[in-house]
RNA sequence: GGUGGGGUGGCCGAGAGGCGAGGCAGCGGCCUGCAAAGCCGUAUACGCGGGUUCGAAUCCCGUCCCCACCUCCA
């Protein structure tokens, strides 16, 4: 079977074959830095992170681009609103690039801690200007783009000119709805969109760069959308196999960019995907609304991984619903962290159990493309067929959780063989996921500290009193001792080759 | 007005014509000195009304309700 991918363009699964064998290449829509994440930007990488990771794990070389809008009317807004004088916030007198910046830090260690790998390269708007420029000049020439009448140095790109329009969200430009907001200024129809927006009267001179179309004495920046099909452009080529982002962004930015792009000659992405919105109780986050969940709330009410787990057990393309925790319902995360606790204590047992087990080989990457890659082996059929199906990871997680069961099985029974092709499937299988109990990336410091290995000697000495009061029967004592430990946030669990302790 | 996505057991969440995915919670049992962890068992689930079929949560018709996009938004 082969990976077959939702494709929003044709609103159908289609098989996956890469433009080149044996690669693939993705560009997937990161942040405009405007202002803090949420846990929405965060299901958005991580959407694509496992769509990456699924991608290697079938033997391809993947390349990956995401975007990092670092001009836009927000971030001048936001930075703006910082030198008002009752501006209350924590970053005060903030230039907009410095904003940018700092928002950009924020999105990079939300993103790191659930472990959403970097992408190959992530390009910066503010960088690619003049390959903007270039693509202006060109939609220009091709009578796609025309600058503003007005004088005001914007440059639209003429919609009616383009019968393909709208192809993406299979919607036609007669029955759009005229934008409530349109700044008729310059424009031919309201539908046409800016590529370059002239410079205004008290915006910042920093945030400004010559026009694209070379005439003195008028400046700009970059429109929204642009930025996206230049820098995929040039870091993927003017056609490129899968391009992402989160299901708002389907129209008008995806649509704008798939219009500027193909008007420019370009083939561009031959799959869109496009990730489910987040809502809390029911209603999707909005920053605008003031109703939302900050990445820093979640990752602050959950282990990172859990955090992970989590969002990865809802199909991609479906919504998920964030319940925070009430006094009488944990919410969302606990009951991630009770399903994701069943997993890492059978690996931990297992592993205890089973010392001479080889560590759960990482997908190797091969050229053809053809032959799962050798580390892939201990991936069993029934997850590799969820994969494989528009990543449907809940019920890969299925496949997880039954494997989990049956290496408990084995455990019970003392068939060390058995429990230990269980827990290569587990590892190989989290592995994939990016959910492996073992990676150090989620024990807090990686390598066991001091810290940690002081307190393994102490509860180690405390574990040994209890055997002792326990051999003797006196299960005062030894209840006593555990309930000390038990209060201490140490979980102890009594096998038949002793007992082990993990935080709660 | 246009374009899409949905309504699955107490909760979360897959599936999309034929052995009731999986998880959480609950109940019963096993294991345990007692726990914890684990194992086994345990549910007249598919918005509503019709229809097609040997068989429908899955297909068809009708109907009700929710959500998203068309405006900045992952």
């Amino acid at each position: 079977m082969t990976l077959r991918l939702h494709d929003s363009r044709s609103a159908s699964v289609v098989p996956f074959t890469p433009v080149a064998p044996g690669r693939a290449s993705v560009y997937y829509c990161g942040a405009t830095v405007q202002s803090e994440p949420h846990l929405g930007h965060l299901r958005s990488a991580l959407s694509f992170d496992l769509l990456t990771r699924w991608l290697e794990a079938t033997g391809l070389a993947v390349t990956v681009i995401r975007n990092v809008t670092d001009i836009d009317d927000k971030i001048l807004a936001n930075a703006a609103a910082s030198f008002a004088d009752d501006f209350t916030g924590p970053h005060p007198q903030e230039p907009w690039w410095g904003l940018a910046y700092r928002v950009e830090q924020e999105f990079e260690a939300a993103y790191a801690a659930i472990g959403v790998r970097r992408p190959t390269y992530e390009p910066r708007a503010t960088g690619h200007i003049t390959e903007m420029h270039a693509l202006v000049r060109e939609l220009v020439q091709r009578g796609h783009a025309y600058p503003a009448e007005d004088g005001s140095g914007d440059v639209y790109f003429d919609v009616r000119s383009w019968p393909e329009y709208g192809s993406l969200t299979r919607q036609s430009v007669d029955d759009m709805q005229d934008a409530a907001d349109a700044d008729p200024r310059g424009k031919r129809d309201p539908r046409d969109f800016a590529l370059w927006k002239g410079h205004k009267e008290g915006e910042p001179e920093s945030a400004s760069w010559p026009d694209p179309l070379g005439r003195p004495d008028l400046r700009g920046r970059p429109g929204w959308h642009l930025e996206c099909s230049a820098m995929a452009g040039k870091y993927l080529g003017a056609e490129f196999d899968i391009h992402g982002g989160g299901l708002d962004l389907r129209f008008p930015h995806h649509e704008n960019e798939l219009a500027q792009s193909t008007a420019a000659g370009h083939r561009f992405a031959r799959v869109w995907m496009h990730n489910g919105l987040v809502t809390l109780e029911g209603e999707k986050m909005s920053k605008s609304a003031f109703h939302f969940v900050t990445a820093a709330d979640v990752l602050a009410g959950a282990e990172p991984v859990v955090v992970r787990y989590f969002m990865a057990a809802t199909h991609y393309r479906s919504v998920l619903d964030f319940r925070p925790a009430t006094p009488d319902d944990g919410g969302s995360l606990a009951e991630a962290a009770a399903a994701y606790g069943r997993i890492r204590t059978f690996v931990r047992n297992a592993d205890r159990a089973v010392p001479q087990q080889p560590a759960a080989l990482p997908a190797a990457v091969d050229d053809s493309g053809e032959a799962m890659a050798a580390g892939s082996a201990s991936l069993p059929a029934a997850f590799t067929a969820a994969m494989d199906d528009d990543l449907n990871i809940p019920a890969a997680l299925g496949v997880v959780h039954e494997t989990v069961r049956r290496g408990n099985t084995a455990l019970a029974e003392g068939d060390t063989e058995a429990a230990a092709a269980a827990l290569a499937n587990v590892r190989a299988m989290t592995g994939v996921l990016g959910l492996d109990p073992l990676d150090p990336a989620w024990s807090a410091g990686g390598d066991r500290s001091p810290v940690e290995d002081a307190l393994d000697a102490l509860v180690a000495g405390q574990l040994a009193a209890r055997a002792e009061a326990r051999g003797a029967r006196d299960f005062a004592l030894a209840d006593g001792i555990r309930e000390r430990l038990t209060a201490a946030g140490i979980v102890i669990e009594d096998g038949k080759d002793g007992s082990s302790w993990a935080l709660a």
